[in-house]
DNA sequence: CTGTTAGCGCGTTCAA
DNA sequence: TTGAACGCGCTAACAG
């Protein structure tokens, strides 16, 4: 690979000037630059990235931790969020925490000592002393979807109480009373917050508080099944379930199986926090509020950049949307196919 | 952030000794190694990447680029190369083509700059310029899933051919002689491997060789779902449609539909390479071909791994597993019910 | 506008 | 085994 000493040489310029013609920075004279501009593209001259970035102290790269990048709603976000940021000559660095809190704080290692202009978070747990040792070194950071007590960040997030809103909205609209919750962990800020907006809506749409019906999972398929069939064990029969994310959702669908049956469980509808692009194949058809992970992704890395170069960065909540899949009234869908 | 010159001064010792501790290059004493271990913890030493990579002209950063991290197979894929990356002691950075020649080019530039030690890559279409200078340059590189041509790489792949014979044999066996095949772009390898495989097995498996029954899409669902919409449109009826990857499997669905209405689609069996977690739910259930986009993940990163640390590294194929989820036999389930 | 020079943080060479 | 010095490739400061 061929160096900016290269290109200066070749151009019969000084190492300054090349850098200059580069990078762009001062004035250089028409002549100079066109003579720099063959030089470096006859050689196919690309500047050293890390000698750039030890010189200038930043590397235009960003880190991007997501608990799990096999979950739609992540890597629908990790697409937007490295399109963004593409866009913005930034690249960005991939980590998927699995939900671990050991293996996201290796991340935060290696995001370190590769010097990182600003991380993108979304927090498995509480702030670990690297987190804090990286928020004190003032690392611009941003938070996705998730917020974590004691981390005065910006935060690009789901309208949350919104979501579940409309789900209240719709499950009263059904006519449902007997419905079960599938939740996440209340450790993570969005299982708490859809929970807590699930419990205290329940009563004033109609809905059984017995909490017979409420459970929580791990936010991943397995934990959401063995949730779900805690339920259903419990001697009680929903006639709809709310999953409180995708893989949850899905995770409900096994657990109805499970314990019903394939033919009991379709007589049951299902709503979920985030919409996955099968659900209209489902049977029923899964109704769902749209959690806008793109927007997240885009509005995240803006907010980051933006604090990387100074400016300020506000918070934003995400609304969600309602895509209603229930195509018949439930007093014929409830009845068995005679 | 404090620097190895500070853990030195801090440890009462010499730069270089520190150094040597912390890069555990050449021997040093048991004291000044246990000084300068504690001053780095203390301080909270983390090396500076771009500096370190300047000296040892190695980052231990992989370039990982794929056409949309979306698709299920590539986050899956993704999500294991990151893994056993990190194991290895390299970070991934992400990049996503999204189809696109120019924006894959863009990437390799970013790679490139950033003088990452080697590259996964899913290639888009033909070579190049900016990747034949790559390769010039005898930067490491693996394929994952796709060849190219005039590009002499180890490749991890799905045995197309095997996968394909999984889907004929099963089609055979359910009595399936009008089968509609939804194909990708044949200017992509594993679009091209497939779709011949299918094509040259069609007769001896007892399926109808009328090629109104073909159509391709561009492994996105919405191309498929133009393609299925294609060949319902030539007046042919399937009893069985064979998707040649996730997202086109989907499309196909949409285009049933679209055209027969759910009913009527449900009477048509479908079957698709790459497994989805939801294929139990759709109705009748969709059987596939598994591909272990997990397993390709995991041998690309070793096999790179190898060739950057100077070793050999042979191509894999990666066998494919029928997950057979037709319940019943298809005299009764194509029935109506009644 | 341009050439020269210093130094970013680190690993490694050379002498001791 | 250790300290001193050099240079990786680049940008920025300075002097002209």
């Amino acid at each position: 690979m061929s160096t900016i000493k290269d290109v200066a040489r070749r151009a019969g310029v000084s190492l300054g000037t090349a850098s200059r013609v580069l990078s762009g920075s001062t004035s250089t004279s028409p002549e100079s630059r066109a003579k720099v501009q063959t030089a470096a593209a006859e050689l196919g001259y690309i500047a050293h990235g890390p000698a750039r970035s030890l010189r200038r102290s930043r590397t235009e790269v960003l880190g991007l931790l997501v608990s799990d990048i096999r979950n739609p709603f992540f890597s629908e976000l990790a697409h937007a969020a490295e399109s963004e940021a593409m866009k913005r000559g930034y690249a960005v660095l991939l980590a998927n925490a699995d939900e671990d809190e050991v293996q996201a704080d290796e991340y935060l290692r290696i995001f370190a000592s590769q010097r990182v202009d600003g991380l993108l978070l979304s927090p498995q747990g509480p702030v670990t002393p690297r987190l804090a040792a990286l928020l004190a070194s003032r690392l611009p950071v941003v938070l996705l979807n998730r917020s974590v007590e004691g981390l005065d960040a910006p935060l690009y997030a789901t309208d949350n109480a919104q979501g579940v809103g409309l789900v209240l909205d719709w499950l009263e609209r059904r006519g449902h009373r007997d419905v079960a919750f599938v939740g996440g962990p209340v450790t993570i800020s969005t299982g708490a917050e859809r929970q807590a907006a699930y419990l205290a809506g329940r009563e004033a749409h109609g809905i059984s508080t017995d909490d017979a019906f409420v459970d929580a999972g791990d936010f991943q398929a397995e934990g959401a099944t063995a949730a779900m069939i805690r339920i259903l064990d419990r001697g009680v029969l929903p006639t709809a379930v709310f999953g409180a994310n995708g893989p949850t959702t899905l995770g409900v669908l096994h657990g109805l199986r499970e314990r019903l049956g394939a033919e009991a469980a379709s007589r049951i509808e299902v709503i979920s926090f985030d919409d996955l692009e099968w659900f209209e194949f489902a049977s029923p058809p899964i109704t769902s509020v749209r959690n806008d992970a793109a927007a997240i992704g885009r509005l995240g890395v803006r907010g980051l950049i933006d604090l990387i170069e100074g400016r300020e960065a506000a918070s934003a909540r995400i609304a969600m949307s309602l895509v209603d899949r229930s195509l018949v009234d439930r007093s014929s869908a409830s009845r068995p196919v005679s």
